[in-house]
DNA sequence: ACACACTGATTAATCGTTTTACCAAAGAGG
DNA sequence: CCTCTTTGGTAAAACGATTAATCAGTGTGT
């Protein structure tokens, strides 16, 4: 309610006067910018962001694009932008493309109409939009040409390879949701590098891969892998269902360190993303290109 | 980039004639205003949302306070209410007050200070946060004063407890996580009204509670009832840890049928809230406080 | 013919802030 | 005493859209 003009008068400067105290720009004097302050917030004076929005060109806001926000693993990263942003002074408008590409795009138009001052943009399966003359960073994975930042999906699923090949399993299996989706692809090309040539493993993919897990394991296989928690609950699910115990009869990991991964009875075996290292970096470079830095050349992965 | 002032000289008209002929508020002839809209979108004209927020004074944004968005819950509330947002042609900014009450009112004067239009809070547990001046629904629970809309939780505990009686309990545990929470206490209150008063309930909270399970089942309880699927699958954990099997030691139900409640096996005994019917409700209040109605005077309790 | 309504457009003010250019007064240096 | 620099401040023009007030024509009814 309270505007610039309103304390000027008050105080008997100008506006311009104001404005220098309180942004600290202009020279203005010490006794005279501290009279300033003490009626700002007496008033409870906030500045208008849209005015200062339409001179500057610039909102202060970005925009997040999610694929999917009822896969916790979204929130999460929102969760850490958003504090990310705030760090920054920044606020940040969340689009929920809901699983449709269609949806993802018009997501992104709707926030350039907005305003936003740019976006974070965590694709959907298969994608990899473009934003309109936009600052614009991506979060998925090393595969996605147009990735900024991501979490080292390879090196991930390379360090429960490993694991699982140190825990002297022979025969494994690899199980994916979907295989479109480039995150998944890339944990799976990890684990088979963690893996190994000595392991055998086969790969599985949706439903179809879930019905068969039965199957494979009365031919013995003593391990699934699955690309993420939530598909390793449906397959605890899937097995307990015929019969087989987790870890008695067979061993199962995840991917993402999901709430519920601790929770379980026994534990998932899982490995986690550094969200908040990824939150960070994107912020950063999303930033520099705000302020008219150059896209970095190739994207950065954070380490497990 | 291209405003309304380029496409009036690249017509030839006044910058008014084109604003009234893209809102279609003033007169202007069917001819020009089609050369206009044809102009218009040849430039990829959007308007400033800036200009539009300061002359008008209506951002078109609305604020989302929530308690914490790595509670599977509330990401879902987001998203509804997002989706009934832009249904509106509104845009959300979400804050997230990460389980602090300070930060809390924090994230609300943040929002206020961007210039939203109005604001949705589920509050943080046991809190009642006010917004200075500033259109607000709150999403609680019965119990507290200022709500708005919920899920009808006395109800919906009701529905549980009469399913357990039915099914022949006699003696049963009701499970809280945390005695501030009015939602929990809600809950609670509706099992006992469901359960009867001939079945006999004992009462748990937090990580106390959980330690006390094994103990109370092997007094003879023969279900445990939580206030929330995340709880229920807690006591699972625990419960298996102490030798107890799922259902057959022992009955477990949840409330609020998280995406995990359904994968586990066997599936978790759960009712789910109407979330969006909740948003949708929640957003008809809100924008009515907006463009000036009064304030209904009485919470609206969504069923179960 | 004359007042009158209607149509289609324009003018100009306004929202609140930032910012450039300018100005007055005061001290510094010669 | 005159010029030069510094300090502290103001005036005014933006930014892009909306909107009330106005105006020039063109029919219309009497």
């Amino acid at each position: 309610m309270a505007s610039i003009k309103q304390i000027a008068q008050d105080i008997g400067v100008s506006a311009a006067t104001v404005s220098n105290a309180l942004t600290g720009k202009g020279r203005v004097s010490k006794d005279l910018a501290d009279r300033i302050r003490a009626r700002a917030d007496e008033l409870g004076y906030r500045p208008s962001s849209a005015a200062r929005a339409l001179k500057t060109g610039q909102s202060g806001i970005l925009g997040l694009v999610m694929p999917d926000l009822t896969n916790p693993l979204f929130p999460r990263i929102a969760q850490n932008l958003s504090i990310a942003a705030e760090a920054r002074g920044l606020g940040i408008l969340i689009a929920d493309s809901r699983g449709s590409e269609t949806r993802q795009t018009e997501a992104l138009q709707q926030l350039v109409g907005r305003g936003v001052d740019g976006v974070v943009v965590v694709p959907q399966k298969g994608t990899s939009p473009e934003a309109p003359g936009l600052p614009m960073v991506t979060i998925n994975t090393a595969r996605d040409p147009r990735n900024t930042v991501s979490a080292d999906h390879i090196g991930g699923g390379a360090l429960i390879g490993a694991h699982i090949r140190e825990l002297g399993h022979s025969h494994v299996v690899l199980l994916g949701g979907d295989r479109v989706s480039d995150v998944q692809q890339d944990r799976m090309r990890g684990m088979r590098e963690g893996l190994g040539p000595s392991v055998r493993s086969e790969t599985a993919w949706g439903d179809a891969g879930l019905a068969a897990l039965p199957g494979l394991v009365g031919q013995g296989a003593t391990a699934i892998l699955a690309t993420s928690d939530l598909l390793a609950l449906t397959a605890l699910s899937e097995l307990s269902r015929a019969g087989f115990s987790v870890p008695e009869d067979v061993s199962l990991t995840g991917f993402d360190d999901l709430p519920f991964a601790t929770a379980m009875h026994p534990a998932l075996t899982t490995t986690a993303q550094d969200v908040s290292a990824i939150a960070e970096h994107a912020l950063e470079v999303l930033t520099g290109l705000i302020a008219g830095a150059e896209r970095p050349e190739a994207g950065h992965a954070v380490p497990m």
